[in-house]
DNA sequence: CGACTAGTTGAGGCCAGTCAATGTTGGTGG
DNA sequence: CCACCAACATTGACTGGCCTCAACTAGTCG
């Protein structure tokens, strides 16, 4: 990748960035992107399995995923883990921390990754003078409210076999968003992680996969994944009154 | 109740506002106070059963629970119903359409109930000359955003049991700081509801409200409900490990 | 009083969890 | 390059928690 380590590409990180409009969704002018140029204090390399932040860290910025993808999580107290999301490129975490200064989840690279780092007093600085900006901030956190939302309904009210559907039509969809085929991708977690994630144990999901694909709605191949019949996917985790 | 219908008293209806600190809890200076009171558009009213907005309206603004209490719902394709929440006074809805303009979840009132309203444009007007508020909006969402996170964590990973005591603890707390009894108190909601809130069915809801007061956790007369050992109820829903 | 909604309780079945054995993959060091 | 190991994944057998269906009761409101 083109992870520039010189410095004249880093000063003009965002106005080049391919993830541009998925970061920053509302039109910013040319001076505006200088000013958001500003505002990106690093760029910070993850290796597998390193950490971003863990719950109970001050929050001292928020960031963007620029290359590979993460996951956050949060612990109840008797040590299990649910992961919260995952997080591709040009999307934004951190934000769960906003609400207190610190934060309730830990976040942690499911592959060698690339974060740029937006510390706390240039966002607040920055938003101050810039309307766009506070828009966009405020609108993160909001379209935030409106995943989670859709989460818990999954949990709420799918069972297990819609649940994956769905999770895979999503993974497809972010994928085609990103300019990657939406019915071929490479799943970045284990079959724990996305357990976790959907409520579920790591051998249902193994199960559904399985079943899955005797069906003939997708091909699995160790994390390898093809959609093999997105109207059928549809329908499964869709009505079924 | 004190529901103002006199001018004079819709003046400084926030500085005397008994829900103040819960609303804007970070401190506002007296002139702050005045300016947030311009913001308060008007009171409205809700009979129990009527609806403060459905899915699909455009976000006109935020409301601020005065009196009475609400559920928050989002409806799956096929109709079925899902709670997001449950909201009491002191507390703020309609944050969950910041993100596209439109509601994405319908709010309806439990019992006879009273909101603020606080109109979009004046919130974005006032906001951009008072960083508190801003602030405190932002505050809002981000809570609002840790707030699902534990609910997703209470539907992904624990028990029907569980669920349920964590979910009276909750309710028991939330009256607490708002000068009720944390552990005598009437549900505003139907078995139905608290089920379906908790992603489980109204059968099982008050299976476990039967056999919590079996167990002398608590004891149940129709909504009417008592906590009588809540440190027990913190072991059921706690570490399991 | 009847009609309706809300709530309780029971019987039975199924979906998904648990436990366990085996297979597969990828990274590491000799 | 291969052997080895650990982590990840698959599959099966069994169990049990929660859902479904159903009957019955308790309030509520015209």
């Amino acid at each position: 990748m083109d992870v520039g380590v010189t410095l004249p590409s880093l000063k003009s990180v965002c106005a080049t960035c391919s993830m541009r409009e998925l970061c920053m969704p509302i039109g910013l002018s040319d001076t505006d992107l200088a000013h958001i140029d500003t505002l990106v204090g690093a760029r910070t390399r993850l290796r597998k399995g390193e950490t971003l932040y863990r719950a109970g860290d001050p929050l001292t910025g928020l960031f963007a995923v620029r290359v590979g993808s993460l996951k956050t999580a949060v612990l109840a107290e008797d040590g299990r883990e649910q992961v919260a999301g995952f997080h591709m490129s040009g999307e934004i975490v951190g934000l769960d921390g906003m609400g207190t200064e610190w934060h309730v989840s830990h976040a942690v690279a499911l592959e060698d990754s690339e974060v740029c780092v937006m510390p706390l007093e240039r966002l607040e600085k920055l938003a101050h003078d810039m309307p766009t900006l506070q828009r966009n901030l405020r609108r993160f956190l909001a379209r935030e409210i409106g995943r989670q939302q859709s989460v818990m309904l999954m949990l709420g009210s799918m069972r297990a076999e819609e649940r994956l559907a769905a999770f895979l039509l999503d993974l497809g969809a972010r994928y085609r968003r990103r300019g990657y085929s939406g019915s071929e991708f490479v799943l970045r977690m284990t079959r724990e992680e996305i357990g976790s994630y959907l409520g579920l144990t790591l051998e249902t999901v193994s199960r559904l996969l399985s079943r899955f694909q005797q069906e003939g709605l997708i091909r699995v191949q160790g994390r390898g994944v093809t959609l093999l019949d997105q109207p059928a996917l549809r329908e499964l985790c869709g009505r079924k009154a």
